[in-house]
DNA sequence: CAGCAATGGATTGTTCAACAATTACAGAAA
DNA sequence: TTTCTGTAATTGTTGAACAATCCATTGCTG
């Protein structure tokens, strides 16, 4: 995904360096939802010292990705429905109206061909998990269409939300293959100028996308323990 | 304002009060944007240690109220013309389609008519700091009818950060007077259930009032010093 | 005088050790 | 079983210390 980058690019602190590594360790799933990370653990564990933990604590509470409950500790989000519902309500206020209102000949459209493009080489390739950051690409790029630094930041926190509730569901071929070509159906009536149509086709995806997610979670959290 | 009580509300850790304490006393308008907050001085004065504050600090960068430049300190955020035009297009976004999209009865359209009902008295004591927190309530429970928690606290954060930016404009009557009446045009579109029409009043409203600010805003900073 | 390197002081970044406050857990008592 | 109690473990918070960085001034050089 690679998100723009932040304005002082070279000064970067170790709580901003160690906030990083968290944040991708977690959305990669080297942690289970609802566990709690122990300040004294993480803090050997990343080699730096329990005050500097907290202040990546503070910081990645701020992303969603871990939950701080005072007296405690923090704990890794679990995705509950509701937020996954919420986030699908985000998601279809923003995006299509993102779409729908973008002008012709807007630089994000670039990064949507090229998220475009990246999916099918990586759909040959059957990496699926490839596929999906080239989705989440994709999608991000259709936010940027609004030009808004903060929809852009909501969006970015939002998507990383929601790779967390992935990282639950396996089966990523099934979970991602057929977004592919309806990306591809979204380029094309943008490229071809009917914002319209484009808006009503992506609104079509987060209908779809949400059902399937939903259902695929419900069925997994059922099976596997930790129930709500 | 008055945001919905967070979820554990009896239990408040020293560093949550102390970022809702600086919170109210930079929308307050007590330090001057741009201002630097000193760690030595700022922990001294509010009686907590450094590495408190510093936590703090972490918390407060994500609403946006200040600006964290590592190795030089935190200071109080300066609200660009970049970012009024940010916030105005994100709250296009959002209210004008919750506000089309919301359904009849929902519950939070109540709190529109409480806040409107308090803009009135206000106006009529001539309390016009009243009355910018009535309107910012009344818009808070536009987004409310979205129904969705994370859209919430963008707006929230949104409008915290707007308020930031009226804290530099004085004659507070000129800035607000004019909008108790769009919003009691607003809101009676809502109750006779033409959402539609409603939606492209507070369209229009907000194209006004970023105009207004805007000019406003301009002609402040291009009088009293520290430019851009 | 302008420009630039060196210097010193102040501030932030980070660590450590300690203690207080709260929670979680295990075992005793009813 | 349930409830209670005390102990251990964890988080909350502090203070001091040192390293790293920035800022302003100085002084030098051209």
């Amino acid at each position: 995904m690679s998100l723009p980058a932040s304005p002082s690019p070279a000064v970067r602190t170790l709580s901003e360096r160690m906030a990083e590594e968290l944040r991708q360790r977690i959305t990669r799933g080297e942690f289970s939802p609802g566990q709690r990370l122990s300040e004294q653990t993480l803090s050997d564990s990343l080699g730096i010292s329990r005050n500097t933990l907290r202040e990546v604590f503070r910081m990645l509470t701020k992303d969603g990705l871990v939950k701080h409950s005072p007296n405690r500790g923090v704990f890794v989000a679990i995705p509950s429905i509701a937020s996954i519902i919420d986030i699908y309500r985000v998601r279809r206020l923003i995006e299509c109206q993102a779409l729908g209102q973008a002008y012709p000949r807007h630089p994000a459209k670039k990064k949507m061909r090229d998220a475009v493009e990246t999916a099918l080489r990586c759909r040959a390739d059957s990496d699926w998990l490839g596929a999906g950051t080239a989705n989440m690409a994709f999608h991000m790029a259709i936010v940027e269409l609004a030009d808004s630094e903060r929809l852009n930041l909501l969006f970015a926190q939002v998507l990383a939300e929601l790779r967390l509730a992935f990282g639950l569901l396996q089966d990523p071929e099934f979970l991602h293959a057929p977004y592919v070509d309806m990306n591809i159906n979204i380029l094309e009536l943008a490229e071809s100028g009917e914002f319209g149509r484009a808006a009503a086709a992506l609104n079509d995806y987060l209908v779809h996308s949400e059902r399937i997610v939903l259902a695929v979670y419900a069925r997994h959290i059922s099976d596997s323990g930790w129930g709500i």
